[in-house]
DNA sequence: CTGAAAGCGCTAACAT
DNA sequence: ATGTTAGCGCTTTCAG
């Protein structure tokens, strides 16, 4: 079978004008007359012609590619928000090249290459769990590609981003759990160098601070906040002899919570009746669970929508002369049975 | 700023060579003296050097892009095969575009458009929802782009594409549950002109046939098989004269599965005592929710990294000559609580 | 081993 | 309103 690629040449051939009137004709310009328009849109209709992007970029220099870049699409939260950033940008007539880094600095590496290869116009990140600095984005700026951050980020001066307000969230709910009648509330920490897990953190020690209570080393327990550390952390907080006992949890990761749960359950201890609980993300089984799941809600969505949206700002103004600027949205703390007392 | 934007005919002039050198220097090509290919690579590397992918497409007629179209990434599946395709590409050297449906036809027929347009060497496609017809796709033939669809499709000849034995698995879950003990079993049904749930369905079906149970049409209920059509579904069993209702459900979907489990937990009846339940695609959620629930496993990583395989063997062969072909990948049936008597 | 020259498909001055 | 020409950055004959 022969391939029928049509090319504007081989239309401006058969209708014997020249490649510039078609491509004119094709763009809908001004200045090319009605009738050459829509003889010229007739053929190509006929010949099932379809732009070759590829050329067009380059001799426009404008790639409408937007280069996106998260940890690993697995699970709700970066699926959602690239959810939100793909209607966005496709709003915007940009397309989305998603590559993800698999919690792999040296990954994440790779892909800035590739991505900046590509000619993005635009590279979105959300920072790999394993990034501890961030020189290999210098050469992003270097080259005038608008860079914006969302969620994961370090605290560096002068860089976009995005991000939820997590110190609210925690300082929220863990004052939610205060009210609810909690005196020893534990935490389930995430890795410190990453700004959500230290925000979550802090927002939990404010509020502890508020209400005066004592900030208790042995009931801050840190590691990668999976359902198996969560299950861990909670053998460990079960082990402390009854009086140093937690009566509240605040976990920074929904999937470490339910791994307590569980292990709440497998000791025969019920919630919300021995211990509150409450978590973050607003993952979709928080409402699967039995109890359901008390969760602080990311509106990841948005999150999505507003990191193109900062994208689009800068790319209008120039990365010369743009203003770094950071997006702080608030947090929704959604309360559910596993936080109320009685 | 200026920005630092070196091509290989800078780098030529810098080095007194041609355009040529340069580039076969900077590819590894074997006729070009040690010396001369370390001192382009080392200046390179001193001015950052990034090759234009664009040009370089332009030129070979080879994009090295590869173009995913989904009905979205939201959920386990979808996020999960896309993790497989990306693990796969990345491996044979492709960039992988992804796009969302969003579950609609006119967004499909768009997204190949794009995707047509970005030059893509390859469509993998699982199709949306609203799809009843897969004409859109008649261009991607004539063009010669090597086609493949995964999960869900259209039983047309001719095609090339990597699906879950669906049949398989729901003849499996539904023989477990026959083997447990139920007489009357339930489905919630998905939508007939899918193949996924076409099959699922015929596999319940022919089940209960091996082992004599009568087929009641009032037993299978059929929706978009999200949580509230669970929910609503297991309302409208329970409405049933008490001889008729069921003693066993088949779900063609965990999220409805999870519906049906509350609706019967509010009306206080409780599982597997009362109902023994089984679901389909091992959600994530399957172990948190009480009890784990009974799920097929549809080995997603697998399924997205067959996909790519079959598309890079229609590359190899060429789309002219390869002759279709259908992987089928059996499915394993994943025993929780929610099915298992006494 | 290296260079000269052409061209992938498109668009944008600059003509007319 | 249309045509002419040049060139985006790269690769690849073909020729030395």
């Amino acid at each position: 079978m022969q391939h029928n690629r049509t090319s504007i040449a081989d239309m401006a051939k058969a209708l014997n004008l020249s490649s510039s009137t078609v491509s004119r004709a094709l763009n809908d310009h001004t200045t090319i007359s009605a009738k050459t328009r829509s003889r010229v849109q007739q053929l190509a209709r006929e010949l099932n012609y379809h732009p070759n992007h590829l050329a067009a970029s380059l001799r426009t220099g404008r790639s409408n590619l937007l280069g996106v870049l998260v940890p690993h699409i697995e699970g709700t939260f970066f699926a959602s928000v690239v959810h939100g950033i793909e209607t966005m940008a496709t709003k915007a007539g940009f397309k989305v090249m998603i590559c993800q880094s698999n919690e792999d600095v040296e990954h994440e590496k790779r892909n800035i290459d590739t991505l900046i290869n590509a000619q993005v116009e635009g590279i979105l990140v959300s920072l790999s769990r394993t990034t501890h600095d961030t020189k290999h984005f210098d050469k992003v700026h270097q080259r005038g590609i608008p860079l914006v951050f969302f969620d994961r980020m370090l605290d560096t001066r002068d860089v976009n981003a995005v991000v939820l307000d997590d110190y609210q969230g925690a300082y929220q709910v863990t004052t939610h759990l205060i009210e609810q009648g909690c005196r020893r509330i534990a935490h389930l920490a995430g890795p410190e160098h990453l700004n959500i897990y230290r925000n979550r953190r802090q927002g939990y020690l404010a509020a502890l601070r508020t209400y005066g209570l004592a900030e208790d080393e042995s009931l801050i327990i840190s590691s990668d906040v999976t359902l198996a550390d969560g299950a861990a952390g909670m053998t460990q907080l079960l082990a402390l002899p009854p009086a140093q006992r937690p009566d509240g949890l605040f976990s920074a990761s929904d999937f470490a919570l339910v791994g307590a749960l569980q292990t709440l359950k497998e000791h025969g201890l019920r919630v919300p009746q021995d211990m509150l609980l409450a978590g973050f993300s607003n993952e979709i089984f928080t409402s699967f669970t039995e109890p359901r799941l008390t969760s602080v809600d990311q509106r990841c969505e948005e999150l999505g929508q507003e990191t193109v949206r900062l994208f689009l700002e800068i790319l209008a103004v120039g990365t010369a002369t743009f203003q770094s600027r950071r997006i702080v949205l608030p947090p929704h703390l959604l309360i559910r049975e596993s936080s109320k007392r009685g």
